[in-house]
DNA sequence: CATTTATTTAGATATTTGTCTAAATATATG
DNA sequence: CATATATTTAGACAAATATCTAAATAAATG
């Protein structure tokens, strides 16, 4: 996935309440859904945009599609993020 | 300056070169104008994006203008990038 | 199989965005 | 002052984006 593609899901307000709200658990489409308010279809694009980006990743159950977020692809944005910002030593996260 | 519009700043990739370029030093206009190709007018157009987003500070020296990074901005910038990212202590798959 | 529920896709539309050319503004200097 | 240099602003335009309604697809269940 481009870093451009992740820099554009990011840029909007709607996918950004979307990835912190799977921060918290991973949910199904419906679920996430009923948090915004905007139409299904709305939403569904917002996931294509995440998905694309490869900042969420989808399994169905049933019916249901259940997303969470792609934790390493988070990890690799902090990164690059960090990169563009720090003007100083970063506090890398170490975890394994 | 609101969050949004750093996060719309930074979607763009020539706004994020040009922050990258003013990470190494501060520059005119013209400086910056000559790393990209595209016109005065458009580069123009792109500082007053970094501006509105308070990413970039400006100081006119006799004819030209000198482009600086707003560091502490950046700083926070970072940190709200990371409040976002970071997965230290979340629940994030709690399934099979 | 028909119906209901969950989700996505298709198509339309208004708004935003990135770029351009041309003109305007600001400063320096002969 | 007149002219050159540096930069921004104005206006236009094509492309991208976010949203909607309506229709399609997928799975569960009577």
């Amino acid at each position: 996935m481009s870093q451009q593609n992740v820099w554009k899901a990011l840029a909007d307000p709607t996918r950004r309440a979307i990835l912190k709200s799977l921060k918290q658990e991973s949910q199904t489409a419906g679920a996430l859904a009923d948090q915004f308010p905007m139409t299904r279809a709305s939403l569904s694009h917002h996931f294509n945009i995440l998905k694309n980006a490869d900042l969420v990743r989808t399994e169905r159950r049933g019916q249901h599609i259940v997303y969470s977020l792609n934790v390493s692809v988070m990890e690799d944005a902090a990164a690059i993020l960090m990169d563009l910002f720090s003007t100083k030593n970063t506090t890398t996260d170490e975890r394994s």
